[in-house]
DNA sequence: AACTGTTTCAACCGCGTATTC
DNA sequence: AGAATACGCGGTTGAAACAGT
């Protein structure tokens, strides 16, 4: 025996919303606000619509000053540290974007983001990047000699790729103008500071000096020698805006640290097939919430995150 | 032009939590 | 205290739009 439904599904619409609904549910709410009661707000209305479906509507696209796509650098750059950091609690995430909603920042990130940072690029991204190639070369003249020894198809899709974290692998090679990261552009959508983020977050967050619980995966049996270096050794925090810390880190510690810093990372098992742990409360959330955390301190513009008191951020 | 595959995003669903009685 | 109800959240789905062939 489930939970008995919201709302009786026979006699409730689903769908998209029409521009008729859309109206009457907006200026009901503009004049008389929601009354506390999602449930009972369709039946005032007139709306042949669920409670739920009503409350999502009016926050996720009526609800004023809403922006949709159209992401920033910055925002990605939020978005991604608090990711990092929190996981998915879109709403907590959207709660620091004004006018973003959870389901925005939520479909952005699975759909975008996540393969803009972590290598896999969409047709779309790819065409612009190869208009953005073909217009270069054609600027060019294809003089350069290079043209012909650089290994760029018919396309004008560089044969060669990377993602980030083997551009970290590589160490700290700067980034060159036109250098791809699998696809990508470094320097074009994908931002130097974020991989100076990531660059850190994989080499000089100290894992065992943070209060968070299983750093250390079972599969170690406590065997220091099979324990990623960010899991053992406490590194001595890089330089605020640079990337030099990552000169002392070795390649693989970035990749093992994301695979070892579930908590952290959680949700980012898409990307190395772990399991997650969606059972975080706020108890073990407290601690990354602490400003003297390294990840959210090395953010830029992450501070002021993390200062808030929870309930700043939209907790309970 | 027609078909196919991919991407995007609005909306739904179910669960956990909070609130009320 | 505990049951009932409502809210809010995150995961998932499916249709529309778009691009490639």
């Amino acid at each position: 025996m489930g939970r008995a439904p919201c709302c009786d599904k026979a006699s409730v619409k689903k769908g998209p919303w029409s521009p008729e609904e859309d109206a009457k549910l907006k200026s009901y709410i503009e004049q008389n606000g929601t009354g506390g009661n999602w449930i009972a707000l369709p039946q005032k209305i007139g709306l042949k619509r669920c409670g739920k479906s009503c409350r999502l509507r009016w926050l996720n696209y009526l609800r004023p000053n809403i922006k949709h796509g159209g992401f920033s650098e910055e925002e990605d750059r939020i978005i991604l540290s608090l990711y990092i950091s929190i996981g998915s609690r879109w709403s907590i995430i959207a709660a620091q974007l004004p006018g973003r909603t959870d389901n925005d920042i939520k479909n952005y990130w699975n759909t975008r983001l996540k393969k803009k940072l972590f290598g896999k690029q969409s047709r779309k991204d790819q065409r612009q990047q190869q208009q953005f190639m073909r217009q270069a070369a054609a600027n060019d003249g294809m003089k350069q000699e290079e043209a012909t020894q650089d290994p760029i198809g018919s396309s004008g899709v560089p044969a060669v790729t990377y993602n980030w974290h083997h551009q970290a692998m590589a160490g700290p090679v700067p980034p060159v103008p036109g250098m791809m990261m699998e696809g990508h552009h470094i320097g074009d959508e994908v931002d130097e500071s974020i991989r100076k983020l990531l660059y850190k977050l994989g080499g000089a967050v100290p894992l065992a000096t943070l209060p968070v619980p299983h750093c250390v995966p079972p599969t170690y049996e406590g065997s220091p020698s099979l324990m990623p270096p960010s899991c053992m050794v406490e590194t001595t925090s890089c330089n605020e805006g640079s990337v030099q810390g990552s000169s002392t880190l070795p390649a693989l510690e970035l990749d093992q640290s994301f695979r070892f810093n579930q908590v952290k990372l959680d949700g980012l098992d898409c990307f190395f097939g772990m399991g997650t742990d969606r059972s975080m409360r706020w108890g073990e959330v407290s601690p990354l919430v602490c400003p003297n955390n390294t990840v959210a301190s090395s953010s830029q513009g992450m501070q002021q995150y993390f200062l808030d008191e929870p309930a700043n951020l939209g907790m309970k």
